[in-house]
DNA sequence: CAATACCTTACATCAACTGTAAGTGTTTAT
DNA sequence: ATAAACACTTACAGTTGATGTAAGGTATTG
């Protein structure tokens, strides 16, 4: 079954919360220090999570607007914060829906399952900016474009993508493409980078690989 | 720009409607006759439907779950029926949002631009039931598992959904693969099918490809 | 039990992907 | 200005996976 996070400080509400999804059969986690709270979340790589605004230390906007650029899982914010500007706020950063402090638990259970079943649908994405890599087939989309790339482009890029928006240096892409640093013809790099920007541009992204002389690679996206 | 599709009786309320996603630089189109608005609806090939409740002849519950067994567009609830039970059905019948009239131009636009902006990386997808077909990767997702079809696997299946549930004759199938039924042995559908059977199995979906003898071949799927 | 329809496996051909090699272009430092 | 270092591009050949053909096996039907 789904394994959901509920990311709550208040101890009640996350205990209800844990209950309510729990009774539905779902793998309930929770945060249990909001020390480091995106580390946690990361590793438990939920399927969904259920996120609050107020919480000590990163607020629940800055949490959201960090795992979007992460991470895939869809995000249900529950707060009881109810101002329609909080709520265009939220859903600016990427936030999947915004329930407002008290809901009914049907309610809840209905807008999360159907965030599931969406999602379920597109696993396995890195979005960056307007831009998503399927990482099981290496098909880019990219506003109304797509191509799919050859299996050495696509690792390239999904390096990148992870990375972004740092660099990824020729060591890192040499070890995680080919094993091993040394011995390697850094040749086969620049080649494979010529392959995968030639399809990049094919769909209009041009320029979006930039090389950073002397040190490795880095991608210019540019923001929804 | 997305082409936003309004599904609503009321004339005045219609209008603002219009207005409100055509400020924003949105091609909108509505119903102009509610006879049958469902093939009107496909036609226009929508990347986002508003879709009201009461509505004269089908009610917008029906034709939400008819749109969603058929399109891959989102659709957004807007009426005034604003009881826990009704957004409660509409959820569950596939609908992927749903706000009660009054709603407040912006957070109607907010709401209708992540939904936009979900589905569209889940372009060029064939669903039925739970299962997925990506027909720019031959990507079939299944539960929790996946397995990437090769071409001919990938072509096969998709005729196979979208006849479902009926079958699919040899002669369709011949003739969309290879062209014409003519001179072309018939023995090539049969070692295809067996691939794909051998892909599909590989993430448990046995028995769905079935054979109707002297006719052709036809998908079993689970119903979600 | 024979005829028909369907399934499976092996094999050769073909196309796409990949790394190597060699040569060209660009930037940096002296 | 010029050489050295770094990066880019193109061509080529080996390898791999996909595809259609062929041949033989299995299942269903009357």
């Amino acid at each position: 079954m789904n394994k959901i996070m509920v990311i709550e400080d208040d101890i009640y509400l996350r205990e209800e919360l844990i209950n309510t999804f729990a009774k539905k059969g779902y793998s309930v986690s929770s945060i249990s220090s909001f020390d480091a709270p995106e580390k946690e979340i990361l590793n438990n790589n939920p399927d969904l999570a259920v996120l609050d605004i107020n919480l000590p230390g990163k607020s629940g906007f800055e949490l959201c607007k960090w795992l979007k650029a992460r991470a895939s899982f869809p995000i249900l914010i529950l707060t009881a914060r109810d101002t329609l500007s909080d709520e265009l706020y939220a859903l600016g950063l990427g936030a999947d829906d915004f329930l407002t402090k008290p809901c009914h638990p049907d309610r809840l259970i209905a807008r999360a399952e159907r965030l599931l079943q969406t999602y379920g649908k597109v696993r396995n994405l890195i979005q960056v900016g307007d831009l998503v890599l399927d990482i099981d087939t290496y098909k880019v989309i990219w506003k109304n474009a797509h191509v799919v790339l050859s299996d050495t482009e696509g690792r390239i890029l999904k390096v990148l993508l992870e990375r972004y928006p740092e660099l990824a240096s020729k060591q890192e892409l040499l070890i995680e493409l080919w094993g091993s640093e040394e011995y390697v013809d850094e040749n086969i790099l620049q080649v494979n980078m010529t392959r995968l920007r030639k399809s990049l541009d094919s769909i209009g992204l041009r320029d979006m690989v930039q090389t950073v002389r002397g040190q490795g690679y880095r991608l210019e996206v540019s923001k929804p």
